[in-house]
DNA sequence: AAACATTTGGAAAACGTTACCCACATCACC
DNA sequence: GGTGATGTGGGTAACGTTTTCCAAATGTTT
């Protein structure tokens, strides 16, 4: 029972019992032209009984190696998750397989996961929210197919796919405004790196909500808390909006975990919600949808946009120089139990 | 700006740049036997002056490929992410890149991506939660080390890492005996596949708590809805026990999710946690720990598990032939606020 | 029937690394 | 000054595919 396991069924093997060549197995294995109808039979008879399955490494030395690596900066974002359903879902079917390096955020273990997945000659990468340089992009674009998600910015070298997050942002305060609110504060994501700056989503989501609000005639109520994207963050810029001598009515949360970090600072603070206050979050996380927390939020439809970055990956390795493309999707909102009119 | 990028730097052009055999570059890359300070020295320099890094598919073709493949049910299993962080942790500083398969439930996504980490060369597997048959895990174990984690029942092929979940489901039910209750029931994840059954975690928490219920005088009490392991599993086994003629005063659900879904269906039935009825959860997930759900949860230390299961995995790796070994660890209660005395 | 195009199958050379050997130099020890 | 032992470095054959030819057979057109 735990002897070593035989050698594995090589190409040559195949080729042995099917009396051909290996080239022809080859050939037959990646549908190439050069095989007749009897040659290809002949081979994936002797395929099947062998149970030969072809290897990777040796694959990836000569020809493609039909892995796609996928980039997340954290795994528990369950909207991450949805993308990667997305992804998922469009690749069942096809002949590639996707792999995944675990949370990296930071832009160091970004790099070393980027670096590991050129290292593996993997067929393509799909980069969800990347903070590297966009030189340190474009160069890895150029050597393997990319795509980028929810990072904005175009690029001659990746396909990008994002949200279109000013547009969701003024969507939360049309929303509100419609309810009556005025004092409308938005907790936002702290953004250093200035070349990042104006790529990033949460720096487009803040933007948004600064042209809403002006559209709106409510410039002089704008009021943003700088934390980060974390339910940590969440609690802290809640408590400091709390603590201005003019609180506001309604808090626009950057994201879902933002949202929740913020019920919890609103409900030590003695207040609810949404009768003291209205709370509007940005993902639509099954979080947000989870009965006793009802939270209104931005629906980004992460599968869709997983799928189209599979999309235009496959595209793209198919044909390498095809020109880049920019797919921007737009959300929309989902109105729950966390926003209400004011009395 | 978009030209194709030039050839790759081999292990030729740094032996060539160092004016030494690939031989050496080889040796000095992995720190094997045979190589003098000097010649580490000048390999290194050669290295950096020129930015290699080493192909990984022509290292599988060889030797190992440096990666770890680990494979997970669910991605959005917040237990099974922090599985992750402890194997990430553990494996952070070590020569090896992690990479998983995203969400493969069911036999045959199982076996598929098995089948392609094996492909890809892996230098060892992790599997999280398993569903394949014995004999399919004990085959892969014989070629690739591999780590079973969250399965019960050891085998001399794979080292495994489980909680105690008999121990768990009876820290449950003491905890609540110890409140006064009687009426305890239990929803489990209904198993089909007999082969598995005494395998799996599931299985064991519905015994622990037979067993527990036993242990207090309370064979007559007991009283099992069997659905499954979801939001929907939970909700549909509360409603099922609410509407026994004589229905329990506390409910252990095999599962924090399980919990949330029959947080639900008890809140739909005009009654009140803990107030009404007491329920308990499993896995302590950020979730339970949420402040407005604050459930009473049994914790796993994922992070631990995922820890023991790198550890054992690179031990197995340099050492093919050493018994197999099996660690358990012993699960703790986080008692929240859907706990309560009877009145 | 000759000339040319197409189809079919295979031989052999990569791809970039590691493993196995062997050669040589140096050193210690009888 | 032999004789091993040890340290140091390299030559070369794998590893299992794909790719690039090329040759033979077959089909098609003049």
């Amino acid at each position: 029972m735990d002897r070593p396991a035989p050698r594995r069924v090589t190409i040559v093997d195949v080729a042995r019992h099917a009396q051909v060549s290996t080239t022809a197995v080859s050939k037959v294995l990646r549908n190439a032209y050069g095989a007749s109808p009897a040659m290809r039979l002949k081979v994936q008879q002797a395929i099947d009984d062998l149970g030969y399955r072809p290897n990777a490494a040796a694959r990836g030395l000569r020809g493609q190696t039909y892995t796609i690596g996928v980039m997340l900066p954290e795994l528990r974002n369950l909207f991450f998750a949805d993308i990667l359903d997305g992804i998922t879902a469009q690749l069942g079917d096809s002949v590639y397989q996707v792999l995944l390096a675990p949370g990296c955020n930071g832009e160091k273990a970004e790099a070393r996961v980027i670096d590991a997945m050129v290292d593996r000659s993997m067929d393509g990468l799909i980069l969800i929210a990347p903070v590297s340089a966009k030189a340190r992009l474009t160069e890895v674009a150029r050597h393997t197919p990319t795509v980028v998600v929810g990072r904005h910015g175009s690029s001659t070298a990746y396909d990008t796919v994002t949200d279109d997050d000013i547009a969701g942002a003024a969507l939360v305060v049309d929303h509100l405004v419609g309810l009556g609110h005025r004092r409308i504060a938005h907790i936002e994501h702290h953004e250093t790196d200035r070349v990042r700056l104006a790529e990033m989503p949460n720096t487009q989501r803040a933007n948004g909500y600064r042209q809403a609000m002006t559209a709106h005639g409510l410039e002089a109520e704008i009021d943003v808390a700088s934390t980060s994207y974390t339910q940590a963050g969440g609690y802290l810029g809640a408590q400091q909006l709390l603590a201005r001598p003019n609180p506001p009515t309604a808090i626009f949360a950057g994201a879902d975990v933002v949202a929740l970090g913020a019920m919890e600072a609103i409900a030590e603070a003695g207040l609810t919600i949404p009768g003291d206050i209205s709370l509007a979050g940005y993902d639509n996380s099954a979080l947000a949808a989870f009965g006793p927390i009802s939270l209104t939020s931005v629906d980004q439809d992460g599968r869709q946009m997983g799928a189209d970055a599979a999309r235009l990956l496959v595209d793209r390795i198919g044909q390498r120089d095809r020109r880049t493309a920019q797919i921007t999707l737009s959300p929309t909102l989902v109105t729950r139990r966390t926003t209400a009119a004011l009395p």
